[in-house]
DNA sequence: TTAGCTCTTGAGCGAACACTCAAGAATGCC
DNA sequence: GGCATTCTTGAGTGTTCGCTCAAGAGCTAA
C-alpha cells in the first residue's frame, strides 16, 4: 500500500485546532482526528504522543494568534480606546460559517475540562489570565495617551473588557439573531467608549 | 441479593442534575450516573429511558428552578432594577463550594452540546430564550414602575443582562479570585443601575 | 545496487462506553 | 398461603474508546 506524505505540522495543527474548537475534548475522538488531520492513530501518537497533548499544543496555537491578534492593536492604535471597543464590534460583523463565529476555545476549554482535566483547564486559565494582562496593557496606553482618567483601575477594567467579550462571543456561538448580536455588541461597546475623557 | 429501596424520583434528578451540571454531558459517564443515583443501569433505564432523556429532564430541573427564582423577582420586588442588580452581586458572593458557584448549566450544556447533539442544544437554547423573556418582563415593571424611562427596549436590555450573568458566572466558574469577582459583579450591577432615570 | 535509516501504516490491543434482559426479590390482593 | 404483579438486579451485550507496534514503503548515501 502507497505510503503518505509526511505530514506538514503547522496544517496538521490548524486542522486539530479547528476540530478541537469546534467539537470540544470530550466528544472529539481519535477517528475524528484521523480524518481532520488525515494522518492514521501510528503517525499522530508519533508527531504528538496523546490526545491530551494534542490538545494542548491547538490550545497554546490558538492563543498566540490571539495574543498576537490583540497586541498589534497596542503598538499601533491611534486611539487604544477605539480599537478595543471596535474589536468588540467586528464580532458581531462575522459571517456566520467564519470559524470565529463562535465561543472562545479558551471559554469552552475550561467549561470543559475543568473537573476532568486539571492540566488542560490550568493552562487554559494560564492564557486567559495571560491575554487578561495584554488588556490591560492596552487600557494603560489609553490612560497614557489621556484617554482615560488617571484614577482608573486597568487591571479592573481588562477583566470588565474579557468578560464583554466571553458574553458576547458566547451570544454569537449560541446562534442569536444578527440584530440581537448586533445590539449586545454596540451595547458593550459602548460601556468603554463611556469612560473617555472629555 | 437484597432488593434496594424503591428509588425516589426527586432525589435522583436532583443528583442527575448536579452531577451533569458539574462534569458536562459528554464526561460524564453511566458509572459516574450509577454511583451518584445509587441505581444499577436496569433501574437508570426503565426510570429515564437512555443517558440523553435524563440529561434533558436534568436540564429541565435546573431551568425550572431558575426560571421560578428569577419569576419571584418580578412578582414582589419594589424595585425591580435593584432585584436585578443586586442578584448579580449576590452570585459574588456565593461561598466557593455552592452548586451554584459555577458557569450557568445552560451555557455549559450549549457549549458542550452546540456540534454534537443537537436536540439537547435546541432545547438549552429555549430555555434561554424563556429566561431572558423573563428579565425583559422585570425590566417592563420596572418601566411601569417609573425606574426607567420610557422608550428603553426591555428586551435588548434583557439580553444585556443575560450577557452580563453569563460572563459573571464563567468568571467564577474559572476560578477568578474573590476580588476580581467582586470587583466585576459591582460594575456589571452599576450598568444597570445607571439606566435609572433620576 | 543495496544496506541503513526514517517515517507511515492499519490491524488489533485492553478498557470503557451506553445499554439490555432473564432472574429473582418484595409487594398487593384474594 | 398462593398467585400475579412490580421493580431492582448485575452479568453481559456489541461498540467504540485511546493507543501500540511489527511490518514495510521510500529516501539517502556509498
Amino acid at each position: 500500500m502507497p505510503r503518505a506524505a509526511p505530514y506538514n505540522r503547522d496544517v496538521a495543527l490548524d486542522a486539530a485546532m479547528s476540530l478541537f474548537w469546534k467539537k470540544g475534548y470530550h466528544a472529539t475522538s481519535l477517528k475524528d482526528l484521523e480524518a481532520a488531520l488525515n494522518m492514521k492513530p501510528g503517525s499522530i501518537y508519533a508527531a504528538f504522543s496523546s490526545k491530551s497533548n494534542l490538545y494542548l499544543l491547538s490550545l497554546e496555537r490558538y492563543f498566540e494568534a490571539n495574543k498576537e491578534s490583540f497586541a498589534s492593536m497596542r503598538k499601533t492604535a491611534a486611539s487604544p480606546l477605539q480599537a478595543l471597543s471596535d474589536k468588540l464590534r467586528s464580532f458581531a460583523n462575522l459571517p456566520s460559517d467564519d470559524e470565529q463565529a463562535q465561543a472562545c476555545m479558551l471559554v469552552k476549554t475550561l467549561i470543559d475540562t475543568r473537573s476532568t482535566d486539571t492540566e488542560i483547564s490550568e493552562r487554559a486559565k494560564t492564557y486567559m489570565s495571560e491575554l487578561c494582562g495584554t488588556f490591560s496593557e492596552i487600557f494603560q496606553k489609553a490612560k497614557s495617551l489621556g484617554e482615560l482618567p488617571e484614577n482608573v483601575d486597568t487591571q479592573r477594567l481588562a477583566k470588565r473588557y474579557q468578560a464583554a467579550i466571553t458574553s458576547l462571543r458566547f451570544e454569537i456561538h449560541q446562534g442569536g439573531s444578527p440584530t440581537q448580536i448586533t445590539h449586545l455588541a454596540e451595547d458593550l461597546a459602548q460601556e468603554f467608549e463611556r469612560l473617555r475623557c472629555a
